[in-house]
DNA sequence: TCCATATTTCAACGATTATGGAATTATTGG
DNA sequence: CCAATAATTCCATAATCGTTGAAATATGGA
């Protein structure tokens, strides 16, 4: 992963709307929210809106299909996985324990009861 | 985790010098890096480092500590767990199916030989 | 005390960004 | 074709942010 992509990543959520955009989309999962069911449960009018989904589209942590009239966004979960990794790739160069900490939230945090045997 | 922490910490990382600074602390482990040399390092002005230092302190990403006539920061790697926690903790609500693979990157990226029977 | 080094603070400029009103495009149903 | 709904684009404004020169603070050594 480059640089300027973990940026612009960045910066998408570094934003209060956004990132409640993004969790609202990471809750709802792969079914997705219609755009319009966004602004209201959030409370953003629908032109700003539109303006922060284009924001986290462009950074690759979203994407959208139309479905009628309304256009449905869905949280692109590679996205984040990549954006995860690139955050913790360099913690442990010469000093594993520091980090010991970090991978075990992550593995708490990430899925409630993967099978440990998961990773290769 | 506050929301607005969150929003702080993300903002700190989305921007290139300030993400530089951070992955260069990371990378340093707990000895830290003088200021100085951060500075050398990335080039960038002193003054100009100094604000983002102050950026990623408030964050709470970074920790400083004086010595001699040098002030030494290191990553807090607390706070960046805490963050990837923030990002994760709501991706499996009814789908753990999706986010399987965003734990498996988690594993993968975090340090590099943890026994896995650390996690609880 | 005086000077050099290390870092921070202050003030100001230029650039980027978030927001909302108004107009525009796209789709569905009559 | 026309009206209604859904979402986006355009435009202007206000606010925030990164950067830098210059000045200020702190430490160590002579």
């Amino acid at each position: 992963m480059e640089s300027n992509i973990a940026i612009k990543r960045l910066s998408a959520l570094a934003q209060p709307s956004r990132l409640a955009v993004f969790r609202l989309l990471v809750k709802a999962g792969p079914e997705g929210v219609a755009a319009g069911e966004i602004a209201r449960l959030l409370g953003i009018t629908s032109n700003t809106l539109s303006a922060q989904l284009n924001v986290l589209t462009n950074a690759g942590l979203i994407s959208s299909q139309r479905d009628g009239r309304s256009i449905i966004y869905a949280a692109n979960y590679d996205g984040m996985s990549e954006l995860l990794v690139y955050l913790m790739e360099d913690c442990c160069q010469g000093h594993p324990e520091v980090c010991a900490p970090l991978s075990i939230a992550a593995s708490r945090a990430a899925c409630c009861d993967q099978p440990q045997g998961a990773l290769s």
